[in-house]
DNA sequence: CATGCCTTGTGTACACCGTCCACATCGGAT
DNA sequence: ATCCGATGTGGACGGTGTACACAAGGCATG
């Protein structure tokens, strides 16, 4: 029958627009452009009008949330493939995970931190999935110093500590840094957080 | 006579519009204002068309770029006002000096990091003060260390790794990283700044 | 099978933006 | 008194995000 709950894939009408609209972001992303990135240039790239995008998003805003919560997404299944890792070295991986994505991705990973600030309180699919980041982070840090419930302030607090170390490391790094330093191999994040973790004792 | 080097306070025309220009911009940056600064509002405030603006900047990341040196140079100054403590001391005050600006000025200090990245080589004015700020951290890592030139690579990665830190510490306090967090109250970056260093022996 | 609705896409329009051009104005040197 | 070069103005172009009224077409209903 034609009536299923939804027709999945059927090109009916014009296919499903959300979607080609965010590969079409995504496109963009994988190309460097993020703070250049227009609603009308996403509705060209799908071949449709620039209003058709509101049928889909409720704003331009709408859609960087919704990037922005994949891009947290697959970081944290990223971290999520690390869970056997004995609890020491998962951590510093965790690390070089972290500064990797960033790397693969710096126009997405920009977008993340900026859609963060602005949209996400309403939007509970983001607030969930950069919580779950966080999460993450808070409970391998418990699981190296092997004491401290998920609300344990010093965990919190020594997650942040690493959080804000390879935020800035990747920060730095997509910025392009590199024109403030004298030209030297940049060493990976993972070897100041190695210093951090063994600070704990 | 009237005709000194320059009449540095007259009113002549419009007064300097250039200092205007840049005053009305810092207001709107202590404002919060950074992304959705424009030249046109900027022109209005200084009740004067919007072009006159081009008669005294490039274009808009010209002036972004002017306000980004003045923000680097605000921070060397400080950082040089540590000068006569002792190394440890006076690197982890360094730190807190860092973060105390990022959460001072964070319109601010967005800007110097989103100008940075565009127009650090055009600018040699920006590209020195940047540089000197990087600098003054590297010369810092070196008096704690007690050993290695100013080119040490060592030195410059431990610059870095601190540099990281503070950095990354300012941006998620800026973009409202609470949201991500239990509500805990966050110690400041330099208690992990001392615990890199601790861990350079 | 016809009807009407509800979702989706279009067209037009508004206010704003950064910036280019040709022109007006005016102070200072000649 | 005259010209020039620096400064400010007005208008325009192409871009943006988005609101509004309309068109087209699939769906469930009669």
């Amino acid at each position: 029958m034609k009536s299923r709950i939804r027709k999945p894939a059927s090109e009916y009408r014009h296919g499903d627009l959300r979607n080609a609209l965010i590969a079409a972001a995504r496109e963009e992303l994988a190309a460097g452009k993020y703070e250049t990135l227009s609603v009308r240039e996403l509705a060209r790239r799908a071949g449709v009008a620039p209003n058709a995008f509101y049928r889909h998003f409720e704003s331009k805003e709408a859609i960087f949330s919704a990037l922005a919560t994949e891009g947290f997404t697959e970081l944290n299944r990223r971290f999520d493939a690390l869970s056997n890792l004995a609890p020491r070295s998962r951590l510093i991986l965790m690390s070089d995970t972290y500064t990797g994505f960033a790397e693969e991705h710096p126009a997405h990973y920009r977008l993340m931190f900026g859609a963060a600030k602005a949209t996400l309180m309403s939007s509970p699919e983001l607030h969930e999935a950069g919580t779950g980041c966080f999460g993450r982070l808070v409970a391998a840090t418990i699981a190296v110093s092997g004491k401290g419930g998920p609300e344990d302030p010093q965990s919190l607090q020594r997650a942040l500590d690493i959080w804000s170390l390879v935020h800035g490391w990747s920060m730095l790094r997509i910025d392009g840094l590199t024109s403030f330093l004298p030209p030297t191999p940049v060493q990976p994040a993972s070897v100041a957080t190695e210093a951090i973790i063994d600070s704990w004792g």
